[in-house]
DNA sequence: GATGAATGAGGATTCATTCAT
DNA sequence: CATGAATGAATCCTCATTCAT
């Protein structure tokens, strides 16, 4: 990550070759995976020589920072930093996981990828925790937020609730968008996962929402 | 993961080999990590030959299959599965939780090692997953028996809400034991995980306990 | 060493370019030494595009043969051969000694740079040769001479011997101006190393001086 | 230099192929010079395949040692240090001569190499340069004595004088072996190049031998 | 059973040189 | 003249696996 080691390209044609690279690597990573990915297979995929790789990229890592880095503005999803924006706390968490999941979907074969990478590569270890402390910290804010203004009960850590609730909704987005993890059978579509998360959100929290999506009941 | 391909020792000095080789591997896999284990270094730490290595193991996989057998027993944990055992259903699983976490953090590097393992090697991710679809099962069982039995909102799906919760707890071991994310500074301590784990969980589920340990307030 | 396969530049800003790049090799090849020397750094060095390194040479050897033919005219030196010039024979071997070890010293990185060269490139070894030879050779003619005049002993053939002595002078040049070999300690200053060459080479050529430099004694 | 990095072979057979990869090493290295020599090569001409020489060796660099060492016994020469051993100065020095010189012209490949690789090489600069240094200091010690016993002239420092003396002898050896410089000629022969570097040694120390062989003239 | 030397396929990387703009 | 991107041949090195002793 940093900025990349090697000049950026001075002329069109250099900026066509290293995007042909970038769009190439994509591929070939999605194909074969992180570590059997060939430095060789991305350039004939991308359509130059050997060489040329090295033009733009000092190795592997870089170019794979490159296809992150491209894919990073798809990425970014709203959290739950905004939730006192709006009058309905329950609506935003609903609307914040929806787009964390379909973010997720999106770039499921990416998101795959970087589980892998950050199991191999420390400075990507890094940036996955760095990405994910970044969404946690949002959502904590979120729910301390709600816990101040007495919608949320007060009796957990925020941080840590956060990290737990999070950590929740990122490993089913992995185990069912990545690793095919199908609850059960293929019967459960994508609302379905939407709703029961920020259910168990909410929940969790303790959320008395005034509002008529109030869950489980209270005699 | 399969019976071995090489017959176990007949001799006293092959178990006595097999045995340096095993225990020498677990040491250097968690040294070098996975990839970077080298069957020359195994044969090394275990002082012996490198040759020797292949009267009992075929591959790499072979020998940390066995690795992780050898710590399977350890790794077994309850599970909510026998939450009618008793009368408090919050104290079985915070038991559960405790467990689990327990036994996590016991074996953090094999389970890192696990979660490396299994992004590279697909006998192993579908290790990993029999291993956490067993887990959700239980826990599966136990939603389903709590909610028949009125303790648990029957608003979510058993199956999806198990797979969630059961991935947030496991999620967030990981991360804990194994990656290092310390929740906020280092003052997080055991049992204030196993304390808000259980806390999210039984909320989530919005488990009504009539012990003294009800979450939230029912007005 | 030979012409430029190249024509040189016919436009004032081509000279300029030139020289640029002459000078950029020179610091670049002092920097990583001929070997490690890259293009591609000295055309950046010298500010100009790769491709324009082109337009004036051909490859590496040519311009290390630029760098040289540019230091060429400080390298000159007297040598003994004006030895009948003057009245003094052993102050002409002083001088001439003290202007060769005066411009080695000048010009140190770059006889070191040479003598890298000579051992990669035959066509520098012969260019070394030659210069080496030039200069063996008109100290021969300075030894024969005072052989003549009965100023030095007959006794040794003055082209070995000139070879011999002359290579005692430039390996010791070499040795403390190039590789830093201090003799002992760092006590040695220019002015000692100046006389004992020159004490040296005139008593191996016995040279009975009138003068009151005399070294050892006759009885 | 150094210990190999790599543990000397426990076996027969792997010191028969040690053996031949070292024979096999200076074979190429003499053929093709230090910086053309590929690995490939030397583990072909050894018969083994490209991966037994990393058994052995580490790189290039340690094969050369290999071989330096293996050479070292026969390049040991006497020096002047034991110039006190004997009645007669000169017979002495004209012996410690010819043995250099005859060491040398025996490994006259070997010795270009190591010049070779001393201009690339910074650790086999520092081996050259201990190698000269041990040497210097042998003579320097030889021509101290020479000084109190009032044989040779007290008017340089035997250091200085050593150095610039042993450089004469090395530079002339270097240049007739192996650089090809025939003085004039092919008419000079060995024991010419032997007696005149000799006189000129003695005639340099101004040693006045009380033997016949006295050199020059004292009118 | 144990030993440890031998094997060799396979991929990353460099950089002088060319040429279209 | 200047530019700088494209080229691709050529070598190093690793390490799982075999097998003769």
């Amino acid at each position: 990550m940093a900025a990349p080691a090697r000049p950026l390209p001075a002329t069109v044609r250099g900026a066509r070759t290293r995007a042909a690279l970038v769009a190439a690597a994509r591929r070939v990573f999605e194909r074969d995976g992180y570590l059997d990915a060939k430095l060789t297979d991305i350039a004939k995929v991308a359509g130059c020589a050997t060489g040329s790789f090295y033009t733009y990229f000092t190795n592997k890592e870089e170019i794979f920072a490159a296809v992150l880095e491209q894919a990073q503005q798809d990425m970014m999803h709203p959290g739950m930093g905004r939730v006192s924006d709006t009058d309905d706390p329950y609506a935003v968490l609903e609307a914040s996981n929806r787009a964390y999941l379909e973010a997720y979907r999106r770039n499921a074969k990416l998101m795959g990828l970087l589980e892998q990478v950050a199991q191999v590569d420390p400075e990507f270890r890094a940036f996955r925790s760095r990405r994910a402390d970044a969404f946690i910290a949002r959502n904590a804010a979120g729910i301390a937020d709600l816990q101040e203004r007495g919608i949320a009960g007060a009796d957990v850590d925020p941080q840590l609730a956060s990290r737990a609730l999070s950590g929740m909704v990122s490993r089913l987005a992995y185990g069912i968008f990545v690793a095919g993890e199908v609850p059960d059978g293929a019967g459960v579509d994508f609302d379905a996962i939407v709703d029961t998360v920020t259910r168990l959100w909410a929940n969790a929290l303790n959320m008395n929402s005034d509002s008529t999506r109030a869950i489980g009941t209270c005699p």
